[in-house]
DNA sequence: ACACTTGTCTTGAATGCTTCAAGACAGCTT
DNA sequence: AAGCTGTCTTGAAGCATTCAAGACAAGTGT
């Protein structure tokens, strides 16, 4: 994975979108490409290792840009905070872990936007169906119940 | 019949489920059943309708024990602050109006926890499928686009 | 009934993600 | 090269949610 590389893919992909190319938005195009379903606080770390000066208020103007423009996707399960990833276009789905808050991503299981027919949809016009697993990823599965995090749920 | 009580009240909901019973509990619960899918700050007020000296200390800690003992669900979509609702037990899902936030429920469409199967589950030990659609709600829809409205975004 | 114990509520403040605002600056077009 | 427009920097605020410690009340046993 050479991050020195400009890749010339990210500045097409922005020049398609109509944006314009800077070093910040390839950079955080770099970053969400190098860590999937990273939060924002770990972009601006990865995007500050190629920028030291970026401000923090460029990456979130930057992420909402390039989420606006669908070339970032932004995912944001309860509990936790906004983390965005790369892959677009494809509609597939999330397994997030209840105890750390692991993301794995999941092709849809029948393959063409089966769920999108909801049973009654009140009249709205749905665009979208979002799915998500809820459950415990293989590491906590088999890590001993510590105090702290087995705890959490409930108290 | 003689003593028997539907244990639909909210009085025995709490006992069933070892939890003292509360004015503060009580006036949540009735506040949840009476908004669905309202959000902490909108319980709080009803609340306060009721109890005009709880604090929002007081309803947070409720709703959390709430949660926690399965009395009521918390729903948070992407880009929305925590909601909460009585329905519990039954696997049903939301629509979410992309405009004005507005949420409804959805009965699952197969009626029986059908998306629980994810294609590949990286290990993961799944417990629970959460679909979220997204779309507009007949409000919005037909509403004329506002100018501040059309120029938040272009989508 | 009475006091005890434990969990719940009140008060007050802090945390942290995200956004707002205004000016400086750089990318893109002519 | 000049100008325009959108982007980045700086600084600060907003808001939902949580933390902490003490006061208080709901259950429980004597």
């Amino acid at each position: 994975m050479p991050t020195t590389e400009i890749p010339r893919d990210h500045e097409s992909l922005l020049r398609g979108a109509a944006l314009r190319v800077t070093r910040p938005r390839l950079a955080v195009l770099a970053a969400v490409d190098a860590h999937p379903h990273a939060d924002t606080d770990s972009i601006i770390r990865a995007v500050r290792e190629s920028l030291p000066d970026v401000s923090h208020q460029a990456v979130y103007d930057v992420l909402r840009a390039l989420t606006g423009a669908d070339l970032l996707r932004r995912i944001q399960p309860a509990g936790s905070v906004a983390r965005y990833e790369a892959r677009v276009g494809d509609n597939h789905h999330h397994v997030v872990c209840r105890t750390c808050g692991a993301i794995a991503d999941v092709d849809c299981a029948v393959g063409h936007t089966p769920c999108l027919t909801a049973s009654d949809d009140h009249g709205f016009v749905v665009d979208e169906a979002e799915v998500v697993y809820w459950g415990t990823c293989p590491t906590c599965a088999t890590a001993p119940p510590s105090v702290t995090a087995s705890s959490e749920g409930h108290r």
